[in-house]
DNA sequence: TAGGTTCGGTGACTTTGTCACTTTCAAATT
DNA sequence: AATTTGAAAGTGACAAAGTCACCGAACCTA
């Protein structure tokens, strides 16, 4: 894999000659699944690019509850690495790897004179930005005024694209949604009454994919 | 005000030329308070600079709901219009003046060549992006975890920096933390009744600062 | 001073979150 | 094969937050 820049659709029209500099100066890394790539507290050297897998990027309450941002796919850069890098900033999330996961990075020098001399490069990252901060938007407003069981269902619907079995466990779902175990188990056992689901210890089956699609875009119960 | 490229401490020592260039084709512009500068479904075309004044914004739900995300104070560049400059993305917020403002614009072709060509112009947008990013998190961890009437407390220490006496309707707090008038109102009472706090038409008396600073470190209720 | 508007109060109810458990299941260990 | 153990899920009681529908008081302003 020497040929990683061209993974990323957004860069494959960067001259030849800054193809050849990245991959002189950047190192590609591979992690296994589960291990925390960036956390408050380690500072950020390098810019990250994200080759192939998936990173979870979530933060931490003080009482413990969890909710997870976004999720960086192959073909991404991590806007959280690059906010530090320029902002002098601390992270306040941290990034966890959920499969393998190939990266590479670039040294901070490398990332200005890209930034300085390289049009697209330049055009990439603000890109990137941009998308993030507005998915981060769209977060707020859900957190802040969305009810509950449409959001679960909405994130029901997503997960079942390839399989109706869903292999997640409630916390999990609890998580991602940045809410209470509690709430999502009782949220599944009423979707479970009106015979929407069926649920199994860490499997949620949906058995009727258009009424909860229905649902999700009512907006009412 | 033909020198307000120097009311932006970050970007003092930029060059004379490039101080010439921007504020030959930067354009001044003055407003009123209460204009809505930018909203969803309006594309941005300039990058903008915060001159004096103040610029709040919002997001707003469809139930009618709404949430202060941060405000733009003098000095500060507007990052909404610059991710939607550079994405080419939509706005999903609102910028609303609070005061009179003064606002200088800049044109995209400019813009670009400064962040090319001034590594000081590219610091401070990149630390601007990040500061705010930064923001958004800890607002996401506000509205996802956090109680409300430590919040309340909190946002009540804040604005009653200068004076006891805060100027503010519930509704205008309510929209300040992202909830519902009534719940504003009855936290008020309850903090009312515990005389830490006096109420009256549009304003909040805070009556035992000390007390009330307790509270919003305690975390506990 | 009359009428409209904004602001705030209120009660009943729903939804969401918390706490302190218990039970169930599956896999690892004896 | 029986037992232990830990994770996952269920439960009931309660607290906090949000919703709804309505009311009355305060304040413009014509």
């Amino acid at each position: 894999m020497q040929d990683w820049i061209n993974t990323i659709n957004e860069l494959s029209d960067l001259s030849a000659e800054w193809k050849r500099e990245i991959e002189k100066r950047g190192q590609l890394v591979s992690v296994p699944a589960g291990i925390t790539l960036f956390a408050p507290g380690k500072p950020a050297e390098n810019m990250v690019f994200l080759i192939s897998g998936s990173v979870k990027v979530q933060q931490m309450a003080e009482n413990g509850r969890e909710i997870v941002l976004y999720r960086i796919e192959a073909g991404e850069s991590c806007i959280m690495t690059t906010a530090c890098l320029m902002g002098h900033a601390e992270y306040s999330a941290e990034g966890i790897s959920e499969s393998p996961v190939t990266f590479a990075t670039l040294p901070k020098s490398l990332f200005d004179e890209l930034v300085a001399n390289a049009p697209i490069f330049r055009e990439f990252v603000f890109a990137t930005f941009s998308k993030r901060m507005i998915e981060l938007l769209m977060m707020i407003n859900d957190v802040a005024f969305r009810r509950m069981d449409i959001r679960l269902a909405e994130r029901l619907i997503e997960l079942s694209k390839e399989t109706r079995y869903i292999n997640i466990t409630h916390q999990e779902l609890a998580t991602e949604l940045g809410t209470a175990r509690e709430v999502i188990s009782r949220q599944l056992q009423e979707f479970q009454k009106r015979d929407w689901i069926v649920l199994a210890r860490g499997v949620v089956e949906i058995t009727d994919l258009p009424t909860i699609s229905k649902f999700a875009r009512s907006a009412l119960p």
